[in-house]
RNA sequence: CCAGGGGUGACGGAGUGGCCAAUCGUAGCAGACUGUAAAUCUGCCGGGUUUUCCCUGCGGAGGUUCGAAUCCUCCCCCCUGGACCA
């Protein structure tokens, strides 16, 4: 494959990357790349990490770079997840695995690792002890947001602190010169961007990919910051019914989009078309909205532009287009569920993590 | 370790011996209204399938009292300042 093309698969993941010529440099080398993103088992998977992660990692693999999917079980421990049970943190990662590998993810170029496993390796925490000497405190804990955590010395625990670390090491550790997660991480590759060279390893190319929002009404605008506005608007599982979970049934799916945020007319800070162009769109090559007679009749849309044309212009209800949508996230999902319905192991993990209790 | 302040339901935050399952706000849920959502209004909002009924309950464990979230004792945790350590 041409450079520019794999160039051009990896700026349509990043929504932000830095910096876009070390990442050319980096693919023009034609040595193996690898690119990671961490998860915390922490409950649910959603559709953000779920399929949008599928849509990217593909994106990046077929770009011929490696992608390592950590499976941060310890992170999830020290950040107090599943009420700090470490036995059942490793029980939601081996579902967030059954999903990942049902979800539509091209597994070829993929490797699954767990930080458990990653930390074995004693060098693990000599880079972390090193990491954590380069810096004082204070900017350690501006990290917090990696955490979904405020940046109060009364609210962070000594754990929280050793977090930042950990996922600092982790990127040299896994061998990552792209990091690529989401723009609420990029605070700590920032940091790795930093303090790599100063330890003698490389100054990875950060690329973070657009972070994916709730179904609910956004909070009223409180900062200008785009990233501060895009974690506060992102989908969390802790809110249950404006996120779309990966084995939500047909059901689930129509309710938490009939209940969505979607005002008429308005294509900014709206889920339902944000769905419509970060995940359909992706996935189909046309949205068909079925709509009444008196409504105007059936309506296919053959693009992301002309469906936001359209809204904009209240040509297309929101009631038409949710309907729409949901049809096509429970198509998307279908083989997930199947894949739990059918595999035993698969069913018994999601049993399990639904009955555990999700603590932030 | 010492002194002072504090721990209340998802969160914020009242209440300081009976009228407290606990004011109020937010969130959540249900309904009404809009061809969606939102806004607005109404109800619910610890559990028991209705209840003027029962249970659990205001950091934990005991105690005083006819009766305690409220008083006493011990313990745990958090905050502020200090001591100790260096």
């Amino acid at each position: 494959m041409e450079l520019q093309e794999r160039f051009e698969l990896m700026q349509a993941v990043g929504e932000e990357i830095v910096e876009p010529d070390q990442l050319l440099a980096l693919l023009e080398k034609n040595e193996k790349i690898i690119a990671y993103d961490g998860f915390e088992p922490s409950g649910q998977i959603h559709i953000a990490q779920g399929i949008l992660r599928a849509i990217n990692v593909n994106k990046i693999t077929k770009a011929g770079v490696k992608f390592k999917m950590l499976v941060a079980d310890w992170h999830a421990w020290a950040n107090n997840k599943m009420g700090g049970d470490l036995e059942k943190i490793k029980i939601v990662g081996q579902y967030f695995i059954e999903v990942w590998k049902a979800g539509g993810m091209d597994l070829a170029n993929v490797e699954f690792v767990w930080a458990s496993d990653l930390m074995k390796n004693s060098n693990y925490w000599k880079l972390v002890l090193q990491i954590s000497k380069t810096n004082a405190l204070k900017r350690f804990v501006r990290t917090a947001e990696i955490m979904g955590r405020e940046e109060s010395l009364d609210k962070l625990t000594g754990a929280n602190i050793i977090y930042s670390c950990m996922q600092t090491a982790d990127i040299f550790m896994l061998g990552a010169k792209i990091t690529q997660l989401g723009m609420d991480q990029r605070k700590v590759n920032m940091l790795a961007r930093e303090i790599g060279p100063q330890l003698g390893f490389w100054k990875p190319v950060v690329v973070s990919h657009h972070m994916l929002m709730g179904l609910g009404q956004p909070a009223p605008t409180v900062n200008s910051d785009k990233v501060k506005r895009t974690i506060d608007l992102k989908m969390s599982k802790s809110k249950p019914d404006t996120s779309i979970f990966m084995t939500d049934t047909a059901e689930d799916i129509k309710r938490k989009v009939g209940k969505a945020w979607c005002p008429e007319g308005q294509t900014s800070e709206n889920p339902v078309l944000e769905y419509c162009k970060y995940i359909i769109f992706e996935k189909f090559d046309q949205i068909i909205v079925e709509r009444a007679e008196k409504f105007g009749g059936t309506v296919i849309l053959n693009s992301y532009a002309n469906l936001e044309k359209a809204f904009a212009e209240k040509q297309i209800h929101p009631l038409d287009l949710k309907h729409a949508v949901a049809g096509y996230l429970d198509q998307l999902l279908q083989p997930v569920r199947r894949h739990f319905d059918d595999n035993a192991y698969a069913h018994g993990l999601l049993e399990k993590v639904k009955s555990f209790t999700v603590t932030r």
